[in-house]
DNA sequence: GTGTATATCTCGGGG
DNA sequence: CCCCGAGGTATACAC
């Protein structure tokens, strides 16, 4: 990795046009050939510029020029350096994650009673035309009924759910087949179009599920 | 900001949990607050972990703690450092970005006729119970038009206006009201899709919509 | 390669 | 402050 300061101003032209005029900033040059232009008054981790691997990096007397297979460009103007200093990282081990939505789904497919009383599981990621819904079950009633997982309930889940079950509902064996849309939180126009969509809402707590299923592992 | 290259393990605990093993890292800390660990191998600018200000940051001996209001947490623990280098970038000017969604809205809203023969303008960001449809129009015969407006037209943007048709169509004033979707390129499945639903695709030049309304500025 | 779904998405705007 | 939509989204995964 190469970490140059400099007085730079830096012109992206590829999906758009964008300008930056010349400013004190940090330049990121890393191993794999990404390079990203950082400011210091961002509150966030995203670089002002950038360009991703793969690229072509040519640097010449005061200016770099960054290209990629797309066509995309970027030209980094260099007033001045005051900083300029290279080093080795080595490869990195890379990062465990938990709490994503694959958790969430396990949880969820061995606790199914957690979403509605008398729920069970017929199969998880069960296959449509237009791809998996998340969890197929049965209700207390034997009717079948598909189940959408989000982390964040938004109006694209509830698109989505509704997508499966256009094509689950034409399945004679299922039909017919309602829809619930599970997340930790749900927001208030995923719910208004769920409820306009006749698909219910439950917003269910990871930890507190967490909890049941290390009680139940517990009993053993 | 200061720059710290150093050999460290690092937990998040937040929106989920993640673990990053003991290795050779570079730790950014802004002067904003924002802190962001990153390592050579990605291929992109995003680091492997990081926290957005506002933060509280508390450094010991060889830890950092970094937490924020929303109860989100990071633990960077150092085992040696490698080289730990501040600076001042002072305050950045800012990007200048063209040829987003925003200048296309802007564009079109001036020259509705681009988009149909005859079409006029009755508000921007048209709100509806699930969200602001971009353009409300009155077509040639006075008919109500919602117009979608998309830099790259895909699938969901045709979902997005059936959604905002669906509401709208509830209204006894606008009622009937028909679609028209709006990109630079819209993909061959959104027209489809289009189709189906009775809703017109239109594709429009930026470059020419851009020439039009210089044009226009030329007059006065 | 294309299309689909996820993300600690990030970021900016409007109520 | 939250909610929502756009993004140079990036990224992983299935077909």
């Amino acid at each position: 990795m190469r970490l140059v300061v400099a007085i730079c101003s830096v012109d992206y032209e590829g999906r758009l046009q964008a300008h930056l005029p010349s400013a004190h900033r940090l330049i990121m040059a890393k191993a794999d050939g990404c390079v990203a232009v950082h400011a210091d008054n961002r509150g966030a981790y995203k670089p002002l510029m950038w360009m991703n691997a793969p690229n072509r990096i040519v640097e010449e007397e005061n200016t770099w020029t960054i290209s990629n297979p797309k066509g995309e460009k970027l030209l980094i103007t260099i007033e001045e350096v005051l900083s300029d200093f290279s080093f080795d990282l080595g490869d990195d081990p890379g990062l465990q994650k938990d709490g994503v939505e694959a958790h969430l789904q396990v949880l969820l497919a061995e606790n199914p009673g957690s979403i509605e009383e008398g729920l069970s599981l017929t199969r998880r990621e069960y296959p449509t035309d237009i791809g998996p819904v998340d969890m197929l079950c049965r209700d207390d009633k034997d009717k079948a009924v598909a189940v959408e997982i989000k982390r964040r309930g938004g109006i694209d889940g509830v698109e989505q759910l509704t997508r499966y079950l256009d094509f689950l509902n034409r399945d004679p064996k299922l039909r017919p087949v309602r829809g619930i849309f599970v997340a930790q939180e749900i927001t208030p126009q995923a719910k208004t179009l769920a409820k306009d969509r006749k698909i219910s809402c439950v917003e269910v707590d990871y930890e507190e599920l967490q909890g049941i299923e290390s009680n139940v592992l517990r009993l053993f």
